[in-house]
RNA sequence: GGACGAUUAGCUCAGCUGGUUAGAGCGUUCGAUUCACAUUCGAAAGGUCCCCGGUUCGAAUCCGGGAUCGUCCACCA
């Protein structure tokens, strides 16, 4: 027999074992003709700890998985991590200067002693993950887990590179890009995050004009003044005009430029231009043809260029400079209030400076892509190849819905991230990663999977953006290993010969952080559909942020802010934290998320664990052997009103939950299923059972409660499955999902069970008033009460019901249970209602309702006599108005009758 | 500057395509309880559905405008 209270510690690790070691995540284990379903489980980063938004991501995808699952389709869940270049390789140097003491780990050990030691820390954040991920019940096929640095993994992302390489996609060249001084690396734009910043807007005197900055620092090289070609205030000068002007160090010759991209209403309407260190300023370099010329290095020092600062910080710099611009007299004014923005790494936390710098990049707008839009449904052809750029193919393939994105208003934030794509830098300065597979010689380039034959080449030191390699993770993990070890094979051959990808790829569901809808989402299509001509996956899930009680983001740096899935696990298991994080979430919205929420949950487990107590206690009471139970052991013609009552609503819930899951209302259909087992079984129906138990329902309705609800509570469900369960029937996790018994339902049997909830809560009522005694005979009027709306008459339901008439209540009954179990076995009950009801109100609320439909009838009366609407509308609606109209009169009359009773 | 979202009970949130008296959990108050469960049961109090207009017989819901908060993108020389 079951414990007392359900002791989640006790069973979890137990169970999961059990799954695991029966082969239940595997695919294999699924019927050879179901319809495949994958999902790639977003690589945790291997550098430690899972956090919340890996548990709900986890448990998201766990509940589509084993529904998936349960529904019989063959069912791929693959898991892995992520080696996160640049977020590992700072874990590890921060490590190793804390606990080693050693200033500049890089320097210090060397490359390859570096990546060692990496690779070691990696190894054992590895096995901490693949830990805590099981600790969350994710039945992912542990047999198909792979990491981004796996042997295959890096074959493909060499591949793609090279293959982009021939096809003019990647290219090497100078082009401005983010640098981080601190981290001593390049940035991608989607690294760069902006905050807002006061600090003194300078104006100072530049020639005949006056130009403002924020940073005075980066003006020592300028030689331009740009302005609006319309701009009236400065017509006399022409665009490539010069002029002699005074300047930091000196005077220096400058030239006039006219481009419409200055905003004339800003400032003076004029500025001088540092095209090495600003996006804009490239851009008008470039447009003319002018001069760049470098001023700060790669560490935030200034060039020689800046002749008595060289050498200086740039923070130290500035007041210098201004100080001495001011004593030229060239300062004309100070704004101390000014604004901006400055460019923050989101990775090191340091100030960006932009540099121009020979890199490798990818580009977005070549249309040299040969893709075929599959699904594409108006403007292209089906199985029409055409030449795109990769923006072009990104766009299509969501624009046509061969991907939908949910919550679906993400998908005009992505066009509009596409709209704004630049080339994307894929270069990055550090070791730990996808070394960047080109070799120099003099001069010459070489791209490729090997590296070349012959002498003197030597490797780019560089290392490939994580988000390159991750971008092909729904593919590339499902490549055959061994395929991929062969080099004489291509990498379209390569897929060939992978009987996964053949039978998994394009996956079903990619679930992830909103957050990371660009950094990675957008980057797979991008490079899946190049790569491979699939589109990576047929729906997209973005879930929202978890937060604290106060809607503040949990961080690392307020420990206190910070829940542990972990912890929380260890207190309320596994299943309670899976329903806190999941009902009250809807797609792409923060969710908040404190321990009474999850507690709250922990008790409805309980609850679930105690009502199948019960039932095995009801069981073993009458000695029934419930693995004999099926839903055959009952007749549905001798079933009491609760029971038919109970079926029903269980086939209704069957069929909400199956289709709120098919279209991921997971919050929705979590809320149904809590409902239903917390109010309808256990309060009312167990409640109606004792006594009179009909064990054959009783058992048939719990193990439809454990299926439907085993996606989202696997441990506990799994647990009750095995007492509850037939006696030929295995684990829980590989049964089929129920299906809906027409048969047992009966709307009518529910409308009734309502009026007998009503009558109980009445008498209840009645006996806390008016301090009935036991044995007495009491007055009860039925009409009031919460459910009687759902009357139409109820004196008719009550005639219907066959058992109320002149009778009795017994009020020997003890406690109100035994009233509804007397009520339901035949034993005759009398109940005489008057007394109870409050005449006024029900006079009021029906005046108030026969008001609503007067208007109603009388607003239809007049759109059926209006010509404009006859002439109009058609003839099937105006039936439709006429029978509405009839419904209504005949809805006031009754009114009217029953006003005349009272 | 552009886009998106939110605003419903003290708190956290449901409320789908307009339709009976706007719901739940937590919290509060009152009461119950040997009989599955105090991780329980029953009940009560608590709401200008952010504001103003409009459409409609009827608006928390649809439309327009505004306010406040939040998020993303762009970016200011």
């Amino acid at each position: 027999m079951l414990d007392k209270a359900y002791n989640p510690q006790a069973v979890e690790d137990r169970i999961y074992k059990m799954w695991e070691e029966s082969g239940a995540f595997k695919p294999e284990s699924c019927p050879a003709d179901g319809e495949p379903f994958t999902i790639s489980m977003p690589p945790p980063n291997a550098t430690g700890q899972l956090h919340l938004g890996h548990a709900v991501m986890l448990a998201l995808e766990d509940i589509f998985i084993r529904f998936a699952r349960m529904q019989g389709k063959r069912t791929l869940w693959v898991p892995g991590t992520d080696h996160a270049s640049i977020a590992t390789e700072s874990v590890v140097i921060r490590k190793i200067q804390k606990e080693e003491h050693i200033a500049d780990p890089r320097k210090s050990l060397g490359r390859e002693e570096l990546l060692k030691r990496i690779r070691q820390f990696v190894e054992s954040s590895r096995g901490t993950i693949r830990g805590q991920v099981r600790k969350m019940g994710a039945s992912c096929d542990w047999s198909h887990e792979r990491y981004t640095m796996d042997p295959a993994l890096e074959r493909s992302t060499y591949a793609v590179f090279k293959d982009m390489y021939d096809c003019g996609i990647i290219y090497r060249g100078h082009r401005m890009v983010n640098w981080d001084p601190k981290l001593q690396t390049t940035l991608s734009d989607d690294e760069v995050v902006y905050e807002e910043e006061k600090s003194p807007l300078y104006t100072f005197k530049y020639g005949p004009f006056e130009i403002s900055t924020s940073r005075p620092e980066t003006k020592f090289g300028d030689k331009y003044v740009v302005m609006h070609p319309d701009d009236k205030r400065y017509k006399k000068y022409k665009h490539g005009q010069t002029f002699d002007a005074e300047w930091i160090n000196g005077p220096v010759r400058a030239t006039v430029i006219k481009d419409s991209v200055i905003d004339m209403a800003f400032g003076t309407g004029v500025m001088t231009i540092t095209p090495w260190h600003d996006h804009i300023d490239f851009e008008i370099a470039e447009r003319h043809g002018l001069e760049k010329e470098q001023i700060i290095d790669e560490s935030g020092k200034l060039l020689s260029i800046a002749g008595e600062f060289a050498g200086m910080k740039i923070e130290d710099a500035r007041p210098l400079i201004v100080e001495k611009l001011a004593a030229k007299g060239l300062l004309v004014k100070t704004d101390p209030a000014y604004v901006h923005n400055v460019a923050i790494s989101s990775r090191g936390g340091g100030l960006v400076e932009p540099q121009i710098k020979l890199q490798w990049f990818i580009d977005v707008n070549k249309e040299v892509v040969p893709f075929v839009v599959r699904q594409a449904h108006h403007d292209t052809a089906q199985g029409d190849t055409k030449l795109m750029s990769l923006k072009q193919i990104m766009h299509a393939v969501v624009h046509h819905g061969d991907i939908t994105i949910i919550p679906d208003r993400f998908e005009k934030t992505y066009f509009h991230w596409i709209d704004n794509l630049r080339d994307w830098c894929i270069s990055r300065q550090i070791w730990w990663g996808h070394r960047i597979p080109a070799w120099y010689k003099g001069d010459e380039v070489y791209v490729g999977v090997e590296p070349p034959k012959g002498n003197g080449w030597i490797q780019d030191s560089d290392t490939l953006d994580t988000w390159y390699g991750v971008s092909q993770w729904t593919w590339s993990t499902l490549i055959d290993p061994k395929a991929a070890a062969d080099p004489s094979l291509s990498l379209a051959d390569i897929l060939k010969r992978s009987p996964d990808f053949q039978t998994f790829h394009p996956t079903s569901v990619m679930e992830t952080g909103y957050d990371i809808l660009f950094f990675w989402v957008a980057r797979m299509i991008l490079m899946t559909t190049y790569a491979t001509g699939q589109i990576p996956f047929k729906t997209v899930y973005l879930h929202g942020l978890i937060r604290t009680r106060d809607g503040k983001k949990m961080s690392k740096s307020h420990p206190e802010t910070m829940i542990d899935p972990l912890d929380m696990i260890a207190k309320y298991g596994a299943d309670a934290l899976r329903l806190s994080m999941i009902v009250g979430q809807s797609p792409g919205a923060d969710s908040r998320l404190y321990e009474e929420k999850i507690a709250g949950y922990r008790n409805f487990i309980n609850k679930l664990w105690n009502a199948s107590r019960f039932v095995l206690l009801e069981c073993e009471k009458a000695k029934i052997d419930l693995s004999q139970l099926r839903a055959s052991s009952f007749e549905l013609r001798e079933l009491s009103l609760a029971d038919r009552a109970i079926l029903h609503a269980s086939e209704v819930l069957v069929e909400d939950v199956t289709k709120g899951l098919a279209l991921y209302h997971l919050s929705e259909v979590g809320d149904r299923l809590y409902t239903f087992v917390w109010d309808f079984y256990c309060d009312w129906y167990l409640e109606l059972s004792k006594g009179t138990a009909n064990h054959a329902v009783l058992v048939h309705v719990l193990r439809r409660i454990l299926k439907l609800l085993h996606p989202y509570c696997p441990f506990i469900t799994e647990e009750l499955w095995a007492s509850v369960k037939p006696k030929e029937a295995g684990m829980l996790i590989a049964e089929k999902w129920p299906v809906v018994k027409q048969e047992h339902k009966d709307p009518a049997a529910e409308k009734d069970l309502l009026i007998l909830i009503g009558v109980i809560q009445a008498i209840r009522k009645l006996r806390t008033d008016q301090n009935v005694e036991p044995g007495k005979e009491i007055s009860v009027t039925l009409v009031s009460g919460k459910h009687s709306a759902l009357l139409e008459s109820q004196e008719s339901h009550i005639r219907r019901m066959g058992k109320v008439g002149s009778l009795t209540l017994l009020t020997k009954a003890k406690t109100m249970e035994n009233v509804a179990t007397a009520f339901l076995t035949d034993i005759e009950v009398h109940l005489s209602l008057e007394g109870l009801v409050d005449l006024e109100k029900e006079k009021a609320s029906l005046i108030k309702e026969q008001e609503q439909l007067q208007k109603f009838a009388s607003g239809i009366e007049a759109k059926l006599g209006n010509e404009q609407f006859l002439a109009k509308a058609p003839a099937t609606l105006i039936d439709e108005q006429k029978g509405r109209l009839l419904e209504t009169k005949d809805k006031i009359q009754k009114i009217e009758e029953r006003l005349k009773q009272l």
